[in-house]
DNA sequence: TCGTGTTTGTTATGACGCATAACTTCATCG
DNA sequence: CGATGAAGTTATGCGTCATAACAAACACGA
């Protein structure tokens, strides 16, 4: 990692001349507009002379900030991913760390309802490869799926800390499966505490359950169900993954919804 | 395999001429070729040009066949749909019917199998809106929704028949559910027998954590597990969705994987 | 203040893909 | 056998990606 060699994400600002200044703006309008596009389209596709029209300038002025359509893509992704994990970690941050079952709920709100409002800057990272685009390398993939999961093994790390996480509804483990939560553990969070193997499953399965969910709904799949019945559908999914992860139930159930 | 050569759906037309069946077999062998080019680059991604080089022919020739590319991409489309709700169908139909926890491993079994057999399919069907392609109306994406959960559907009515399904963890139902469930009903299934709300919900819930788990797969977010750990992961999420959908434990453990 | 080199934009151009039009070939069927 | 029309071709127009060549604006030191 730490590649990124055309990477001038937000280094901090020592000696930001004004050129470098109106040309990270540029470089930001055009990312916005290449956005709105899409919004406004309702595909992952974006042209260069679109983008261009609208910001009143012509295609080949682009490329001084682009190198190519991959690149700009690329970006979009770093972004997306930094949006999502952004919007989860507030949401997370709004419940009082003693309601391990509150901050899940408030998750997977903000999962969902990111997803809802972006469904093109979700596709963009969960979805497939966009036509004519690859990877750098298999880096910012995984990396971005650790960080949009981040949150979420926090929740459980604290519900742990506390003790007041129980044991959940599956606690058979594959061996492999261990030795690769170890081999994860060793690589990137040394310093974090050691998590069980039933619990780093039962996360990952909240985690596909909320992803299902998620995705069906903002790609249209679940129309045949009106808004609300699919309002329900969520609240029951994410109390029903809460209980099979073993998280307590909430205290207070005036909070709930 | 998943070629299903001639005819898949309308086996009604006996007579055919020379002249239609020529032209039949040129479609079929213009989507195939189409799919082979999509799996082989890795994207739902296909031009008329590769397409016609592959098969020995000019592009202008396939506007014989498809007014454009839409036209052929809705064709694949539906095709996938099929082949879906095939590969489920006979997985479920494997198993004996007095197993309904047997037919839920085996209908999941075949959806991730598929999903991680034809990624590109998949998109197609679950994925965002290829882009410049419109579906021609709401019609196609619901409909073929509904068939993809055919199978569920049937395996939770053959539980219920048997008797042998209890209730799922999650029984709260919002009662928009409830109706948008009977409107379902009574639109489409009305020779089928009813089906209770908080069934239809944690069959849902069965779906969506399925899902979330195979598309998180398919396009390559799990890839941090080994495909050993990916797949105990999956043995224990189509555990856990049984449990808590009401499926009976199988009678005999030793059936399990 | 001026001059030089860099930055940022433009127009011009080439390659490629979608799609249509016009033409050619050939099988089918009266 | 000959008319008909289906199936394929080449030729063409348009839009997009991308590069090249050129022009204007700017920064900055002498």
């Amino acid at each position: 990692m730490t590649t990124t060699p055309s990477e001038t994400r937000e280094s901090e600002h020592p000696v930001l001349s004004r050129r470098e200044r109106t040309r990270a703006a540029t470089i930001e309008e055009i990312k916005e507009t290449a956005l709105r596009l899409m919004h406004e389209q309702g595909t992952t596709d974006l042209r260069f002379s679109d983008i261009a029209r609208e910001m009143g300038m012509t295609a080949p002025a682009l490329y001084r900030y682009f190198a190519d359509r991959d690149e700009l893509l690329t970006a979009l992704i770093a972004d997306a991913y930094d949006d999502l994990a952004v919007a989860v970690e507030e949401a997370r941050s709004q419940v009082p760390v003693e309601d391990p079952t509150g901050r899940w709920h408030a998750v997977s709100q903000a999962y969902r309802a990111w997803a809802s409002r972006e469904p093109q800057q979700f596709a963009l990272i969960f979805g497939m490869p966009v036509p004519g685009y690859v990877a750098p390398d298999a880096g910012p993939t995984t990396e971005a799926c650790r960080r949009a999961i981040g949150a979420l093994k926090a929740l459980f790390f604290e519900a742990m800390a506390q003790g007041v996480l129980g044991r959940p509804l599956i606690r058979e483990v594959g061996e492999s499966f261990a030795t690769a939560l170890q081999e994860d553990h060793d690589a990137k969070h040394a310093d974090e505490p050691v998590i069980e193997p039933e619990t780093f499953q039962s996360m990952l399965q909240c985690w596909a359950s909320l992803h299902g969910f998620t995705s069906l709904e903002a790609y249209g799949h679940l129309q045949f169900l009106p808004e609300e019945a699919r309002d329900t559908l969520f609240e029951a999914n994410v109390r029903l993954t809460a209980i099979t992860a073993g998280l307590p139930l909430p205290a207070d159930p005036s909070k709930q919804e």
